[in-house]
DNA sequence: TAGATTGTTAATCGATTAACAATC
DNA sequence: TAGATTGTTAATCGATTAACAATC
C-alpha cells in the first residue's frame, strides 16, 4: 500500500521515533511507551506523536500506550527499512571516505540498519578499481550498469560543487530514486527523484546569526 | 541592534540568498536583481523573498529591485559574517578531519567566508599536539582556556554519540554560543546556546521512505 | 510619463496543539 | 470498576502567498 500524500514534516519525525524505540528496546525492559514519553524523548509534543502515527494506522492501545517492539517494526516497514536497501556514494574525496567509514561502521554495529553502502564512484583513475572499507570504487562510466546490477536506489553525493549537477544527471538517467546531496548547489532533478540537501557551510552561516560578537546581557 | 524575534524559517533562508548574491556578483555583470529572480535562484517565492528581507530593513528600490553588492553586504552584517568568527571542532576522527579539510579549503577560496576554523580538540593522546591542515589539536582539558583565548563562539561536534553530551557540556561551561552537532543524539543545552543538528543516518532513513523497493507505476 | 517592482496588508494554507469521547 | 491513554475533531497558531498602493 502507498499513502496518499503525507507531509514531509511528518516523515522527517519518523526516523526520530524509530531511534527512540531502538534505544528503548535495549536500554529499558518496559514493554510499552506512551505518546507522552515518546514525545519527550524525541523532542515533540504528545498530541503530535499520536497524530503522526495515526496517519499510518492504529498502533496504540488506550490506557496503555504503544508496544515498543511492535511500533518499531511498523515504523521500519513504513520507512522501507524492513529489508536491505542498496546505497551508492559518488565522490571518494576526504568527505566521501569519511562518510563511507561512518556508514560502514553504523551498518556493522546495528543489525537492523538496512541501508547498505555497496558501491562507490569517482572519476579519478587512481581511485577506480581501489576500495574503501571493502567497498569497490567504480568509474562514472559504470554508473548505469551498476545501478541496474546492484539495484541502487539512493546515492550520496560528495563531489565538488561544479560537477554535482552533471554527476546527478547520470544517476537520474540510470534510474536512481533518492539523492543525499552534500555539494553546495541547488540540484535540478525530476519530481520522481527525491533530493535531500545537507550543506555544512549553510548551517554554520545560520548559526552565526545567533552568535553576536557582542556578548549578550 | 538586535531584532525582536525573527523566525528560524526566515533565518535559514538568508544564507541561501547570500549564496545567490555571491554567485551573481562574479558570474553576472548586472547591478541589481528583482525578488522574482532572486527567488527563482534560491528556490523561494518572490513574495517570501521580499517579506524575509523586509524584516531587516528597506533594501530595495521600486521598479528596479535590489542592488546586488549592497544587499550582499547587508546580509553579511545581519548574519554576523562581516568580520571573522572563530570556530572550533571537536572529534578529529575521519569525519572531523574531512570537515576540517573541507572548511579550510572553503575559507581559503572565498575571501569573505568569515568562519575561520582555528582550534581542533580530541581526547586521543596521539593526536593532541599534532595538527590538521595547519590547525592545532588540543586536549579536552584545554577547552576552557582556548575558548577564552581564541574567543571561540561556535563548535562543530564530530565525536562519537556516547561522548557528545559530555563534550558539549564542557564547551557550554566554557561559554560557547553555537553548536553544529553531527553526533546522532539529542543534545541538552541551555536556551542561550543555539544547537543545529546534522544527522546523516536520519536523512538517509527519511530518504528511504520515498524510495519504495517496488518500482512505481 | 509608463512600466516595473518594492514593502506591506489581508487572505490562504498548513501544521501544531488542545480537548475529549472511546476504550483498554 | 477507576485510571490512563489512545485516535480524532476542532481550535489555534504560524508561515506562505496574493494583491495592490506607493514610488522609483
Amino acid at each position: 500500500m502507498r499513502w496518499n500524500k503525507i507531509s514531509d514534516a511528518v516523515i522527517r519525525r519518523l526516523p526520530l521515533y524509530l531511534r527512540v524505540l531502538d534505544d528503548l528496546a535495549e536500554e529499558s525492559e518496559a514493554e510499552s511507551i506512551s505518546s507522552q514519553e515518546l514525545g519527550v524523548r524525541a523532542g515533540v509534543g504528545p498530541a503530535l506523536v499520536r497524530k503522526d502515527l495515526a496517519w499510518f494506522g492504529e498502533f496504540g492501545k488506550q490506557g496503555v500506550g504503544y508496544e515498543i517492539g511492535f511500533l518499531r517494526d511498523e515504523l521500519r516497514k513504513i520507512l522501507n527499512l524492513d529489508s536491505k536497501l542498496p546505497v551508492a556514494l559518488v565522490g571518494v574525496g576526504s568527505l566521501g571516505s569519511a562518510l563511507t567509514r561512518y556508514h560502514v561502521r553504523r551498518f556493522e554495529e546495528d543489525a537492523s540498519f538496512n541501508l547498505e553502502l555497496v558501491a562507490l564512484f569517482d572519476n579519478n583513475l587512481t581511485k577506480i578499481g581501489d576500495s574503501v572499507e571493502g567497498i569497490p570504487v567504480y568509474g562514472l562510466e559504470d554508473i548505469k550498469h551498476q545501478v541496474k546490477e546492484k539495484g541502487l536506489k539512493i546515492v550520496i553525493v560528495t563531489v565538488p560543487a561544479q560537477s554535482a549537477q552533471d554527476v546527478v544527471n547520470q544517476f537520474v538517467d540510470a534510474g536512481i530514486q533518492g539523492i543525499l546531496n552534500f555539494a553546495p548547489v541547488k540540484l535540478k532533478a525530476p519530481d520522481t527523484v527525491h533530493v535531500v540537501n545537507t550543506d555544512v557551510s549553510l548551517e554554520l552561516q545560520r548559526l552565526a546569526y545567533y552568535v553576536p560578537s557582542v556578548s549578550p546581557n
